[in-house]
DNA sequence: ACCACGAATGTAACCGGTTACATTATAAAG
DNA sequence: CTTTATAATGTAACCGGTTACATTCGTGGT
């Protein structure tokens, strides 16, 4: 059905072996026989397989990616990233959506090994001691993206999220802001501890003592409530949310209350979701490039494969601010 | 060093293809040989491998699917959607990201050939002729997502546009508007004829005759300003647009200008998008389930993978209409 | 007691590549 | 004109599963 390097050898007269060495680019070939064969090739329409080349070799060209959530754009650039960096040296990636869930994660893990990938892009949200060891177990190169707290010596990428808050809270007291608050979500994640501390060490950096009521760790719904009934003089004048897509959940209930932002409360946020740029929202945050970290944590994860080498990198990237309309600051746009 | 079968063969005492059996859950083993080898199995952490599975079956339980954009969570929720439905029979996604270049996609293509897909989900905004033969001629089967107007008989999944066209006019009819305006951007797909008509068709069932001044064609720049710039008694009271992205990118225009919504101009958008529900935007529009999609794609593909029998399916949904506040009618939130 | 038959298991070829090793051809060296 | 090194090609085993076909074994019919 299908045709076979044996079909090429067939009709060129030369033996599989060297068929093989033509599809490889071998420089065991003159380039004479490399003509022809491939000239055989052509006619046939000769495509090879994959598969059987994966048996051999033992490896697939072909890398893993778990994600959280793909229909996230944030995961969904990440992915597109690396999705464009695996093409361009002839990788493809097995996408695997592990919901949040790191039994899944490990479950993910097993199944890209009994499919040979030649390593793994993970995102995980909690990245812990069952999953690392799973793939070290496994022997599978990996490369993680976003912050790691692991005490293991682990490769991945990531935004620099200590300096991301920094620049954040730093913007906001320079705007003579002294009641700056800081907002998140109801879970204790390594990610959210990163950047309650970029908030609270420019706070005392700029002689601004940290105030703890002015931090809101529960969950949306009560921080909102808390923010509400506080009387306007102890309120904060302005708030650093964990992230865009709380900020813009903040931005809503604050709005329907009749707080006005910027001018009651500014607001600043993190990751630079495509909605922060959009419709008259202009959220001011902190620029979090997933695309560009996908590619990157492809080109980390090949180097790896290729190497073997022992040590491990740490790709950090340096935040940028992005400011719009919501902290108060004169929009760039 | 990796466990392969023989390892499980020798240290069970079964031969290879008992081993084999057993792995597929063949009912030619007692049930006691099973537990004995799964026992096996289970010491050794036998994990089969898939290379080698699908070299001899000439299956890969991969199937590829090839989006426009990855980044678009439009297309990421059809993924998510196929993804999960995938892992439930076994399957996994191997990804290509087409960039909307059907020269790129027809490579993909041939990309996942070579890796011996059982399958291909593709979601093309054009699928011409080029990509449908290269599809046939090498005997993949492949379902479509979204409309097709192809003369072919082909497997696809999609929505009702016509019909969801119909209901979005149809509300701002119900609602009394007299002047409704259809609102596209500047590139003439099938979809866009599809949604075109839907609103000519309503317009005429409810005997309102069809205002060429109301029909917005050209790009969103020329559609805006050539909107902004009518009287306000020849301006259309109403617009159904192509799609929620536009209408958003239109929402922003007209309150820019001033322009109230829904007072001064009622919206029906079409696909609820995420962002449509979020944030005081409460955009109206006809929901369109991408990840529902994603799920039913895969099963019509896994059904046509099997049964190979010649005659092709279409599975279109029926529309349902979110009502939130742009259009002006009562929320229901 | 003997044969037939079906259920359980085993043997080995096969899927389509890669590659270690063997072989042949070619040219340079003695 | 051998000998020898080297470049080009060939042979066949191997990667790790699947499965057609062969074999063994137990049971019921006569």
């Amino acid at each position: 059905m299908t045709v076979t390097i044996r079909d090429v050898s067939k009709k060129s007269g030369y033996s599989v072996a060297t068929v093989s060495r033509v599809i490889n680019d071998s420089d065991l070939v003159t380039e004479e026989t490399k003509k022809k064969v491939g000239q055989v090739i052509e006619e046939l329409g000769f495509v090879p397989n994959n598969t059987a080349r994966g048996l051999s070799t033992r490896k697939s060209f072909a890398i893993g990616m778990i994600v959280p959530n793909i229909s996230n754009p944030f995961f969904g650039e990440l992915i597109k990233g690396a999705e464009e960096a695996a093409g361009e040296k002839g990788f493809n990636i097995i996408i695997l959506n592990s919901s949040y869930n790191n039994e899944k994660t490990i479950k993910d893990i097993m199944i890209l090994k009994s499919r040979n990938v030649d390593g793994i892009i993970m995102s995980s949200a909690d990245f812990d001691e069952s999953i690392y060891n799973t793939l070290v177990e496994n022997n599978i190169p990996f490369v993680l993206t976003g912050p790691v707290s692991s005490n293991h010596e682990i490769n991945y990428v990531s935004i620099d999220n200590l300096e991301g808050a920094k620049k954040a809270t730093e913007h906001l007291v320079k705007l003579g802001h002294k009641r700056i608050g800081y907002m998140a979500g109801d879970y204790a994640s390594y990610l959210n501890k990163l950047r309650l501390q970029g908030y609270s060490e420019t706070l005392k950096a700029n002689n601004i003592k940290t105030d703890e009521n002015l931090i809101f760790q529960e969950n949306v719904e009560k921080n909102i409530i808390k923010l509400i009934n506080m009387k306007p003089s102890e309120r904060p004048t302005a708030i650093f949310t964990f992230n865009d897509y709380m900020a813009l959940e903040y931005m809503e209930k604050l709005e329907e209350k009749g707080i006005k932002i910027p001018e009651d409360i500014a607001v600043v946020g993190f990751d630079n979701i495509k909605m922060a740029s959009y419709y008259s929202i202009g959220l001011t945050t902190v620029d979090n490039r997933q695309e560009e970290f996908g590619r990157k944590s492809f080109e980390l994860l090949l180097n790896i494969i290729k190497d073997k080498n022992e040590e491990t990198h740490q790709i950090i990237t340096k935040p940028k601010l992005i400011i719009r309309k919501t902290c108060g600051a004169k929009s760039k746009n």
